[in-house]
Order: structure tokens, then C-alpha cells, then sequence
DNA sequence: GTTGAAAAATTCGCTGT
DNA sequence: ACAGCGAATTTTTCAAC
């Protein structure tokens, strides 16, 4: 890593601890590959919150549940978007009552994923 | 890491080995944060391909793009869900103009992150 | 899964900036 | 005050069991 860069592995050792330290690099983790471990089916959910509870409390209950991947607060005709894995079709079911029992949220749709072409790619330093 | 799970280190060694050559563990990696680096924009961005070229084709195409980090073929009436990170609104319209400009390419709609909850979760292992 | 030697990482004290 | 280096220490890796 070090001899790459041109730098003493000691020097490399420093800048990444201090990466860690502002908090550029937020954590070291592995890619495990979804489909190996059998979640083999992928949704993107919108979710419309229509005043039940405040926008503000959906997002924790959404945390609860681990098949949500990946929640976004998003602009348009939606509150959220959600990444979601499951084993399977039947599973999204599941996650969707339990996402449509959350008082006040009105709506969702879910865009299917049939293929993941790339994902996880690192980001580009602008 | 070995003394949490009760096995020798060299054990879980053995064990990680085994899943990275079995494919289970797809690469070691860190986080950083997207924010901290200059990408304080996120969309997602969904593509439709009015048949210019075929759908195969378009893939490529979007992986030079190192905006498009995540790509997804999907079901209704997109082919593509892209997630895109950019430094500014101002830039993605940069990388629109560049989506729109591979031929077949109709019509693309953009959600626009207005902030992200949460992202790159641990699998819960079904 | 375990042990232990080789290899690599991390920390430490120093130097130049 | 801070980035970098080489050497000492600690941890990880990998073979043999």
C-alpha cells in the first residue's frame, strides 16, 4: 500500500488514523455478495407519509427493520425512498404491511429490481 | 474479533479465507464519507430506452460515468434506476445531458435526495 | 481447529519542516 | 505543531499438525 503511494508505511499508517479521527473514512467493512447469503431479491420502495406521524418518526421505525437497506428523505410526490433485500418476492410482502402499518403512511410503490448491473463502486474524489 | 466469537484467530482466518474464495466475501473496502469528499448531492435517477440501442449497451455506458454508483435494471416503466452522487444540483444536470445523449435514451425522472437517513447497512443474514 | 514461526501491521522516538 | 522515517513492538497470516 505504502510503496504504491510512495510513502513510508508508517506515514500511510498516520494519515488513514487521521481520516479515521475527522471522520473522511467512517469505517473499514467487507462487501459480502447479497445473493450468496440469500437475499436474492432487491425493491426500491417510495413511501408517502400523508400526516399520521411526523415525517421524523417514520425514519426510526424504518431503521427497525433490517431488510431496509438503504432510506432516503426525497423531494417529489413521495417522503421516502427505501432500498430494500429480501429472500424473496413473497418477503417484500411482508416488509410492505408492516411499512403500511406505520400511522400515516398512506402510500408506497415498489420499483422491482430484476437485475443489479454495479453497485458499492468507490466514490470518485471531485 | 477471534475472542468475541470463541474461536483461535487463526480459525476466523481460515474461516474469511474460505468466503472469500468461495465468493461470499466480494472485497474488503472502507467507508468514507460522501459528504466530507465534496458529494454533498444525491439522486436517483430512473431511465427509460426507447430503443436506440439495446438495453445491454446502455449498462456500459453508465458504468463510465463515475457518478452512477449504483445501477439497477427494473421492472415498470423505466428500464434503469441509476443512484447518482454529485457535488452540486448543478452538476447533475451535466450528467443528464450525458444519460440523454446515449441513443434510445427517452426520457430519464430524477428524485432528489434531500438528505439520506441511513446507508450501506450490515445484510442481516435470512 | 490449534499451534507456532514468518510476515505484516502498529506504535514509538526522532528528524526536518 | 506537524508530516515523515526507521526501529521496536504487537498483531496477523500461513504452514504443519
Amino acid at each position: 500500500m505504502a510503496s504504491e503511494v510512495g510513502l513510508s508505511t508508517a506515514a500511510v499508517h498516520e494519515r488513514v488514523k487521521k481520516m479515521v479521527e475527522r471522520g473522511v473514512i467512517e469505517r473499514f467493512s467487507l462487501r459480502v455478495d447479497p445473493e450468496r447469503v440469500g437475499l436474492r431479491f432487491t425493491a426500491f420502495v417510495a413511501v408517502r407519509n400523508d400526516g399520521g406521524i411526523h415525517c421524523r418518526e417514520v425514519a426510526p421505525l424504518l431503521r427497525e427493520m433490517p431488510e431496509v437497506l438503504e432510506l432516503h428523505s426525497v423531494a417529489g410526490e413521495y417522503d421516502f425512498l427505501a432500498k430494500i433485500r429480501t429472500t424473496h418476492a413473497r418477503a417484500l410482502e411482508e416488509v410492505l404491511y408492516k411499512i403500511k402499518a406505520i400511522p400515516g403512511v398512506a402510500r408506497t410503490t415498489s420499483t422491482v429490481v430484476l437485475n443489479t448491473e454495479f453497485e458499492d463502486r468507490p466514490l470518485r474524489l471531485p
